[in-house]
DNA sequence: CCGGATGTAAAGTGATCGTTCTACTTGCGC
DNA sequence: GCGCAAGTAGAACGATCACTTTACATCCGG
């Protein structure tokens, strides 16, 4: 397995402040030497973790949506819940790491990069170009909201974003 | 100053994991060895902040809304943008606790009661209590949104909530 | 005015953490 | 088959942390 990929899943299993780095090592799968070769120092390790998970994200979650809008917006909805069903039961691993370091800029930057490029790409798949802070607000909403309610936050997503795009002139 | 605001306070400064019980001692106004008197673990201090976090959203954000439905619905959104200006610019502290410790069930029990009690009044106060899922989302998604577009994300989160009224039965 | 409850300041303890260092092994071009 | 790049295991280091303990001050009812 990849280095990032097996520092993802430690840091979404024990969370930013209880990983430690022997932890990370073993995950990765590598030595404490190459480990530290690549990534030097723990900030790294955390930074490569989220990059990986934003280029799973995108794929997974936002790639080859349905043409049509409104197939658009169900199925974006419904992706973001089987993604935090298997994935994020915890909710959103970037707010994750920010929360517990809020004092790191680059961290902060990583986020904002992240959730503007979701709200970007899901404003043009839906047909919401107009409405894109309405959407994100949503779909952080949802990624939130999972965790109390499950499978009925979804459905309140889409509830909410079939009214926006009805709303719309 | 209680003790318990000064813990409040230090923890949304540092955030969970950095915040040494030193520092927390410093925040709260007393001795190391009063402070254990009264919270005889690190992670007492915690739930300490976080009750203490719970009366004062209760009272800021859900006290006293307008009797009018849609008047209490906009002055919700608002009193919650007003909430993360003031008290919150990196998003909910129940959430950030349970990211800088996932396996802690009785931190998670916590959040799940503060946002129990948060949608069931919210829905309550605006008359949308078949809704109360969506409108746990909505607010939800303005509390990560906020971080990230600021007053917009009000906007968003009142126009949604507008939306899902009219739709009502 | 005394004695006990209640507070403070600060040094000490043992564990753990991030990081570095030492020593050994393996794959591979020449 | 030699030499070197690149890997492994894991001990060692210095810092920091949560927590304990020791020693001293202050309040206050009797």
């Amino acid at each position: 397995m990849k280095m990032a990929a097996g520092l993802e899943q430690a840091f979404v299993r024990h969370g930013f402040a209880d990983a430690s780095v022997d932890t990370l090592r073993e995950a990765a799968g590598v030595s404490l030497r190459t480990l530290y070769k690549y990534m030097p120092s723990r900030a790294d390790m955390v930074l490569a973790a989220l990059e990986y998970r934003h280029r799973r994200y995108m794929a997974e979650v936002l790639n080859d949506l349905p043409a049509d809008p409104a197939q658009a917006r169900d199925a974006l909805m419904t992706r973001a819940g089987d993604w935090m069903q298997s994935e994020a039961a915890h909710g959103c691993l970037f707010h994750s790491a920010v929360a517990a370091d809020p004092a790191n800029a680059t961290l902060r930057a990583l986020l904002e990069r992240h959730k503007h490029e979701v709200a970007t790409r899901a404003a043009l798949a839906t047909g919401l170009e107009g409405q894109d802070v309405a959407l994100l607000l949503i779909m952080e909403g949802l990624t939130q909201t999972w965790p109390l309610r499950g499978a009925e936050a979804v459905s309140a997503a889409k509830h909410l974003a079939a009214l926006l795009a009805e709303d719309q002139p």
